[in-house]
DNA sequence: TCAAACAGGACCAGGTTGGTCCTGTTTCGG
DNA sequence: CCGAAACAGGACCAACCTGGTCCTGTTTGA
């Protein structure tokens, strides 16, 4: 089905949330209430945020969590690595060779690599903030080539 | 774990396969031992890609599937909507209204389809007939945007 | 006429995800 | 100095989806 796990989802809404007020720190509670998602569940995703190294967690009564950078420096590949493990489409996947059960014989590698590295390329390009003012996107930082009518996209 | 599903990376194997005598046609348990994938399987997809349009089968002895149109003519993007749905990272489609239980809330909507939108771009961007000659595929055609330096593209 | 090959399902076991809960530990505020 | 609020880190389980097989037609070349 190629989706993202709701986990990557919700994490993803709840960066953009805490990208409004970069400074501020949000507890896991006001967090919950305010995208209507339930508690444990978004507790389990900021912990997991914080463990990863992207957002910063300060404990005791007060708590919460904020950014650990400016949000025009977080790639929406950064949170999908994190939440969602690395962005690969496959499993041939450079630095783990033995995976593939066909490696021998399969004359794909390279390209699965090429695969991947569209898709990341495309994340990478879009960042935290961008989420948060789409309108400001260029279309070539999505990965339109130029403006080359391209006859492969055919309708879906 | 934003993997493609076995069934679509099959597919997408076969359809290399067969890309490389595009006029020819090649029949299932042909294709099961060449990639060495089990017979019912490898059937099982051929047989997708044949309703779905992307290949054509011919019945009967020596019967076996070729490909619809040209390979060049054929994107990445193409083969995993058909193999595994259509190239949405979340649910947030836009002509599917009320799939997601945050409809009214979401601030986010327009801000998903920016992020599947630059994964459909980069999938349509690749060819059937370039995964068979990878070295051909200039960058800019990944979604590398221009040379600007991205300092979001941390390590990963 | 027979055998090879496609068509279209039904079917099931296993793994992953989504989600909850519980037991610590830290820290602010009164 | 104490208690409540929040984070940390697991264990745990149900439900769903995927991967894979198999079976019964139907078509067609030799």
């Amino acid at each position: 089905m190629i989706r993202l796990t709701k986990q990557a989802d919700y994490g993803i809404v709840l960066m953009t949330y805490l990208a409004r007020i970069p400074n501020r720190h949000f507890a896991a509670p006001e967090l919950a209430t305010e995208t209507r998602l339930p508690l444990p569940t978004v507790s389990k995703i900021l912990k997991l945020l914080a463990r990863e190294g992207l957002l910063e967690s300060h404990r005791g009564a007060k708590g919460g969590y904020s950014l650990v950078r400016p949000p025009d420096r977080i790639s929406v590949a950064d949170m999908i690595s994190v939440l969602d493990g690395p962005i690969a489409f496959t499993e041939c996947i450079e630095d783990a060779p033995g995976v593939c059960s066909q490696e021998s014989i399969c004359q794909l590698r390279g390209n699965w690599q090429l695969i991947n590295q569209a898709v990341r390329l495309a994340l990478e390009g879009i960042s935290l903030s961008e989420l948060n003012h789409p309108l400001d996107i260029p279309l070539v930082q999505l990965g339109v080539p130029g403006d080359q009518a391209d006859p492969r996209s055919l309708d879906h």
